[in-house]
DNA sequence: AAAAGATTCAACCGCGATCCG
DNA sequence: GCGGATCGCGGTTGAATCTTT
């Protein structure tokens, strides 16, 4: 025996809404405000729809201040690094992301992001005074990179076994300086962990039992140029799509 | 200009989680 | 504590639109 349907489908209307159906749903949603049951919905609306037909039209499109399309580099880069580490839960991901639907990040990500991604998962690799755009937290001074309070808290709050997230290999190792707690010794193979030391390759947000950093520790990497590098909290960063394109902006 | 192929994205489906009597 | 109802999520579909041949 199957599961039941959560209505009579030969009773409901299918397919894509009509502007006047999304004026009525808008209307009732504006008139009687935050729906308790979206099953009975549609009954006391007037709609010939599926309460969760309601709600996803709703949520993904009707709701105010809902973006639609042209995401930034900003946004990419939160989508990317979130997807990185704790895979495709969108609903997450989207939250992290102000007037962005679940629905929204889940199709960006399959039809560009991915393609993306695929086209360019190659070998990574940087070169001596390649400035990675980082982001950064914690103790770490901030002041050359970007900075992001939505990342901030995602790395805070998430504790998701990392996975998927490249190395970063460096084909001219780098001199980084590290100030701050010697604590925060997570990268891996070469990774920063005391003052001054050669770096061969970077693997962010590794601490030494593969998961991310909690909150503590903290400090700042410089390469030669004094450019930071951008040590997370415990962990670590670096710019996925920046990345992605070193081959082609160095040559 | 037309056909074929590719892409986009709104909407649907079904399952696990949560709520509530 | 149990079980049915509902919610919320991620995966998938397919119609509409765009691009290429």
């Amino acid at each position: 025996m199957g599961r039941a349907p959560c209505c009579d489908k030969t009773k409901v209307k299918r397919g894509t809404w009509s502007p006047e159906e999304d004026i009525t749903l808008k209307n009732y949603i504006e008139k009687f405000g935050t729906v308790s049951n979206w099953i009975s919905l549609p009954q006391k609306a007037g709609l010939m729809r599926c309460g969760k037909s309601c709600r996803l039209r709703w949520l993904n499109y009707l709701r105010p201040n809902i973006k639609h399309g042209g995401f930034t580099e900003e946004e990419d880069n939160i989508i990317l690094f979130l997807y990185h580490n704790m895979g495709s839960r969108w609903s997450v991901i989207a939250s992290h992301l102000p007037g962005r639907t679940d629905n929204d990040v889940k199709n960006y990500w399959n039809t560009k992001l991915k393609k993306k991604l695929l086209l360019k998962n190659t070998t990574f690799k940087s070169t001596t005074n390649t400035k990675l755009n980082t982001y950064c937290h914690g103790n770490s001074d901030c002041s050359n990179t970007s900075t992001s309070g939505v990342l901030q808290h995602a790395m805070i709050n998430a504790n998701y076994q990392q996975n998927l997230v490249p190395e970063v290999v460096l084909s001219d190792p780098i001199q980084v300086q590290e100030s701050g707690s010697p604590s925060t010794n997570i990268c891996s193979s070469g990774g920063v962990s005391t003052s001054s030391q050669e770096v061969t390759s970077l693997s962010p947000f590794e601490n030494k039992d593969g998961l991310w950093p909690g909150n503590g520790g903290g400090g700042a990497a410089q390469d030669d140029d004094g450019f930071l590098m951008g040590l997370v909290g415990s962990g670590f960063y670096y710019d996925l799509l920046n990345d992605f394109d070193f081959e082609e902006k160095i040559g």
